[in-house]
RNA sequence: GGGCGCAUAGCUCAGUCGGUAGAGCAACGGCCUUUUAAGCCGUGGGUCGCAGGUUCGAUCCCUGCUGCGCUCACCA
């Protein structure tokens, strides 16, 4: 990296110091090259939005980064570029004065700065401010990628991804469209807050550093807490916690949480991550299935449409949601019953079918293995997969009037890929004890992701903890889906690289 | 972690069947007061990701490493 650094700067080397040369020509100039205010009367947009009361009579002010050039002598054209929009800036050297274009001419692409001037159009109908006065407020050191268009082309794009992410901000600068897409997640979540504050849940927030980590199966990252002398993790879930608060009284919480997860990165995973929980009381997951309908026909009423491309898929939300039993699906896209099958059975059936279950793996897991290999990536339009083994469930609550076997739980899958895990909640302490024992056993024989038991949650729910449903929901992964976005790196400002 | 692919100028890319590299944009100098991928003339800029190996000679071939992408595994 730093060899790489250095060969890179010896071409670099020149521009940056000629760069550095021009900051102190300005200085000498009597211009303060970073400003302290600009107060601006208009964005680029409001200008142009603007132009008919704007023409010719009022003074604008406007301020932004400067993005090309087009040098001709006694008068040049520019184009600066804000949040939201770009205009072009005409310079006259008449108009301006001497010392102005002097300092103009000290320019280069990528300096912020504000101009005052008055609104016309050029000949070429272009909407334009003729700059009266110039002021630098950042003078830019190291430059930027530069990308032309003409006639909806674009010309040398700034596409490295490696370098997009590492330095988002210069993603954003030259790749200004890519903001449309974290506009839209901020407005995600802004209403997904709406949607739960609708429905008078509370908003709260619950630890991230968690003495035993729980709530969901994953490796965790472990820090080091002095002061207590103990080992901590970040949180994989918030589930315990918002539990907690269940059993303190609130009846409808929810947390808009950072959760973190030991694993691997890919399209799909990030390890932080945002996702939603919400818990309700008195509620099971036959209301939640509803609920969560909902909240996608919330959203998409927001959004506007109610079909989005993803990937190579149509998705369309205008037609209710199916439910399906996993066993079903399974059956369906396997062409056998798998209800009947016992362990050793599935285990066969797996190795027959070229899939191979880890050592250790139980009833629920090779249920899981097959669900996840033959069935998920066919369910593309919003499917509740309902009903889960309850063997890898250890919160979920058993299936009334069925199978002691099976949970009342669903998933939502959308576009192939999961976007929500819930359950009517396990609220039964005891039972809940019995299932994180089982887990404990599991983790002791090495399984990495088992739940660790946490008593003091036991305990909690030893005071009572009214039936309650509860949702936990990808928001990572609901930005992709409204933004059709293939990879979690570009709905994500600061994904993780290696370093 | 496995497989495949990529890494050449600040950016986007060419190229060398092995003889140390080019273009456009950007930069620098000059001309130009309605341009817009501005134009015209001129100039500079690269140990071709890193480390080894083969070779008289490697940016090119081989091996390893690093990073990124795709994919599989993993992933509630």
């Amino acid at each position: 990296m730093n060899n790489s650094e250095q060969i890179e700067g010896r071409s670099l080397a020149e521009i940056l110091k000629i760069r550095r040369e021009k900051l102190q020509k300005i200085k000498e100039l009597n211009f303060n090259p970073y400003g302290y205010e600009f107060p601006k009367t208009h964005s680029c947009n409001d200008v142009i939005d603007n132009f008919d009361q704007l023409e010719n009579e009022a003074t604008v002010k406007v301020a932004g980064r400067l993005m090309a050039i087009r040098r001709m002598g006694r008068a040049s054209f520019c184009h600066i570029q804000d949040e939201d929009g770009r205009i072009q800036i005409y310079f006259q050297e008449n108009k301006i004065g001497k010392p102005g274009y002097k300092l103009f001419k000290l320019l280069d692409i990528g300096d912020i700065i504000g101009i005052t001037g008055s609104v016309f159009k050029t000949r070429t109908g272009e909407i334009t401010v003729a700059a009266t006065e110039l002021k630098l407020l950042a003078k830019n050191l190291r430059p930027i990628p530069i990308v032309k268009e003409k006639d909806g082309n674009v010309f040398d794009a700034f596409t490295d991804k490696e370098q997009r992410y590492r330095q988002r901000y210069l993603d954003l600068i030259v790749n200004p469209s890519i903001k449309e897409v974290f506009k839209l997640r901020s407005k995600i979540i802004q209403w997904t807050r709406e949607f739960l504050d609708g429905y008078d849940f509370l908003e709260v927030e619950t630890p991230v550093l968690q003495p035993i980590y729980g709530g969901a199966f994953a490796k965790p990252f472990k820090t080091f807490y002095n002061v207590l002398n103990r080992d901590f993790y970040l949180r994989i879930a918030d589930e315990l916690y918002l539990k907690r608060l269940i059993i303190g009284g609130f009846e409808k919480v929810y947390e808009i949480s950072k959760n973190f997860r030991n694993e691997g990165v890919d399209r799909n995973h990030n390890p932080e991550f945002t996702s939603l929980e919400f818990y309700q009381t008195y509620v099971d997951y036959n209301y939640l299935m509803d609920f969560m309908e909902e909240y996608f026909k919330f959203m998409i009423k927001k959004i506007g449409k109610s079909q989005f491309e993803f990937g190579e898929h149509i998705i369309d939300f205008s037609n209710p949601f199916e439910k399906r039993k996993m066993f079903d699906l399974i059956e369906e896209y396997i062409g056998c019953d798998v209800k009947p099958l016992s362990e050793d059975e599935l285990r066969s059936l797996c190795e027959e079918r070229g899939i191979e279950g880890k050592p250790g793996y139980k009833y629920g897991k090779f249920i899981e293995l097959l669900f996840d290999n033959f069935v998920e990536h066919h369910l593309i339009q919003p499917t509740f997969v309902i009903d889960y083994p309850k063997e890898i469930s250890p919160l979920a609550k058993t299936k009334r009037n069925g199978s002691d076997k099976i949970v009342e739980r669903f998933e939502l899958y959308i576009g192939g890929q999961e976007f929500a895990n819930a359950f009517t909640e396990l609220n039964d302490p005891t039972e809940q004890r019995e299932r994180l024992e089982k887990q404990s056993r599991l983790r002791e024989l090495g399984d990495e992701e088992a739940q660790a038991m946490d008593i003091d949650f036991i305990t909690a729910m030893e005071y009572g903890m009214p039936p309650t449903g509860g949702v936990g929901l990808g928001i990572d992964r609901v930005v992709m889906l409204f933004t059709n976005q293939k990879s979690i790196k570009d709905v994500i400002f600061f994904p993780q690289m290696r370093t």
